[in-house]
DNA sequence: GCCGTTTTCGGCCCGACTGTTTTCAGTCG
């Protein structure tokens, strides 16, 4: 049996720290933890992959991890593993956590004290025994006191790590700048947001702003007056750290105007991105940094007041941000001005989306009406909306009958008529059942103009059962698409076992679209799985699965994801007029014979 | 351990900060 992706990435994370523990070159290290994500963002299992002998199609993956991952299925071990966890204790690994110590230090800290972990490591330190070993002194002890204490009494703060989700992190983010800049300090000072929120990620650890300024001193020390900021660390001509009330890290780096490219597009990240961004670089005789582009060739560093600069010095096209996460927009912007080439994709943007194809009313659990919801969809441009409330079996006391359904597919209809501007379409988020039925009658059904099904219940079971469960809803003739196909919820529920590849493959062999749910606690599917249900020949519908007239402009963090997702106008069937979307619906193109 | 618009072997980013140091190593992002 193959083992889920997850497992398989851990086990490679391990094998990377007890690598790093036992002073493995930090490229060695990199190189577990890089394949590690690519296995855990993979949307087919790289088990059966490796099985075959194919896991080193694999961005990341040679010979020898196809090697160890086919060891791990056979024995359910890696014998280098099994031979360093003897070595080094678990405990070590811990202490590697803390702020401050990394793989050398936890290393000698074993080899010189006997110290194996984070209680060894603080009876130690109490006994001044930490100073002795060279190379470590009296602060260091002081500060590994502290770290030990954060982290007893706090304990959830070293492992959970809080991350906000991106809404309110871009929120406050936004906040932040616009307070330093509006501040006496600010005075023809730019400030943005850097970091994880401008590239749109899920969610983000700690908020990174640039700014430039004739007075970086002043602006620096202007951070901890904002009514956001809790506390301030250090502070400097080149930026301030602090934290805020949310309770995440503040980073505000400082430099020169002419500098401004620079600065945004390295602290815009990922460190992915940059690292790759860097090593192109090296190969043309420059050198990258917040600074500028230092050229080999004079020894002088050009600064880059844009961030378009920065990569033109490069021979690269611009790349936007959310695509800037090392997973191939290096090549392709490097071959963009190639005509052969597709290059960089001009990717999906709020503006070409036509239509909301998932919404909630006070049917199910929504908290407006039928004419709300349209009223305030058609106040957005859409030029149509499909009410799509919960179905029979729901549960939470907001069940829609099948008498009730047909009610409300009367009232849309009367709508419909009525209502100028905006078409209204009939619809329904159908329960896909844990035997993948669906629980309205296909008559009640047909009368539908829109159908999602979704998975509500029964997250438990097993990968096959609920690919098999979802295959069979794919299947079904009249199920256009699939709503929130994991069910993850970000930071809080993994998604639920299921094969993604061979679901991505039912859905392109029977025209059915994969939804990107775009709540903010989803982003159902995310960015890696939604670039390859694309790449697999799947059509993607952005919805907002609004429950009240607000949340319609949620689809913002769905395209988000999409961009993420390397998605183009064309790979969104909502970008599409509703005349155009209706062919294309399966029931149609069977009835075509197609 | 991976990988190839100089390479199948020899490379594999860059700077700030901290603490321990008379010139640097480790950690972090």
């Amino acid at each position: 049996m193959d083992l889920p992706n997850g497992a398989i990435a851990d086990a490679l994370e391990e094998l990377g720290d007890l690598y790093e523990l036992d002073g493995a070159i930090v490229h060695r290290v990199l190189a577990y933890r890089t394949a590690a994500k690519t296995v855990r963002e993979a949307s087919m299992s790289v088990g059966a992959l490796a099985r075959e002998g194919r896991a080193v199609q694999l961005a990341g993956i040679g010979k020898t991890l196809q090697e160890k991952i086919e060891t791990l299925q056979a024995t359910g071990t890696i014998p280098a593993a099994e031979k360093l966890r003897a070595k080094f204790p678990p405990g070590l690994v811990q202490i590697t956590r803390l702020p401050g110590i990394g793989a050398k230090r936890a290393r000698v800290l074993h080899a010189e004290l006997g110290i194996d972990s984070p209680d060894a490591l603080r009876e130690a330190a109490l006994a001044q025994r930490v100073r002795e070993v060279k190379g470590l002194g009296a602060k260091f002890e002081e500060s590994v006191l502290s770290a030990l204490d954060k982290a007893a009494a706090d304990p959830q703060e070293s492992e959970r790590r809080t991350r906000l989700l991106l809404p309110q992190a871009l929120e406050l983010g936004e906040a932040l700048a616009r307070g330093l800049g509006e501040g006496k300090a600010g005075a023809g000072a730019t400030v943005k947001v850097a970091g994880s929120a401008r590239r749109m990620a899920d969610s983000v650890k700690d908020i990174d702003l640039i700014a430039v300024t004739k007075k970086p001193v002043a602006l620096a020390k202007s951070l901890g007056g904002l009514p956001e900021i809790e506390s301030v660390g250090s502070v400097s001509a080149v930026g301030a750290r602090g934290r805020a009330h949310a309770g995440i890290g503040v980073d505000l780096r400082i430099g020169k105007p002419k500098e401004l490219g620079s600065l945004l597009q390295h602290f815009t990240g990922s460190g992915r991105h940059n690292a790759a961004l860097r090593e192109l670089a090296v190969r043309r005789g420059l050198h990258v940094s917040e600074h500028g582009v230092l050229d080999d060739r004079n020894g002088r560093t050009g600064t880059c007041e844009t961030e378009k600069a920065v990569y033109q010095r490069l021979g690269l096209a611009y790349i936007e941000p959310e695509l800037r996460e090392d997973r191939g927009e290096l090549e392709a912007a490097r071959l963009e001005s190639e005509p052969a080439h597709p290059g960089l994709p001009k990717l999906v943007e709020q503006k070409d989306i036509k239509g909301e194809l998932h919404c909630h009313t006070v049917a199910s659990d929504g908290k407006n009406t039928i004419g709300e919801m349209a009223a305030a969809a058609r106040e957005l441009g859409y030029e149509y909306v499909a009410i799509t409330d919960h179905s029979a079996t729901h549960g939470f006391g907001n069940d829609v009958s099948p008498d009730e359904l047909r009610r409300q597919i009367e009232r849309v209809r009367e709508l419909d008529g009525r209502l100028e501007g905006i078409r209204v379409l009939a619809g329904s988020e159908v329960n896909v059942l844990p035997d993948g039925g669906l629980d309205y009658e296909d008559e009640l059904l047909a009368e539908l103009d829109w159908v999602v099904a979704s998975v509500h219940t029964a997250f438990g079971m097993g990968e096959e059962a609920m690919t098999a469960r979802m295959i069979r809803a794919i299947e079904h003739p009249l199920v256009d698409a699939i709503g929130h196909p994991t069910g993850r919820m970000i930071e809080k529920r993994e998604p639920y076992a299921i094969d993604l590849g061979t679901v991505f493959e039912a859905a392109a062999r029977t025209g059915t679209l994969i939804e990107i749910n775009a709540n903010p606690d989803r982003r159902d599917l995310s960015d890696a799985h939604a670039r390859n249900a694309v790449r697999a020949g799947v059509t993607i519908v952005i919805d907002s699965d609004a429950h009240k007239t607000e949340t319609l402009t949620n689809m913002r963090w769905g395209i988000a994801t999409a961009r993420r997702a390397w998605l183009c106008k064309q790979d969104v069937a909502n970008t599409r007029p509703w005349h155009e979307l209706e062919r294309m619906r399966k029931r149609n193109r069977a009835r075509r014979g197609g």
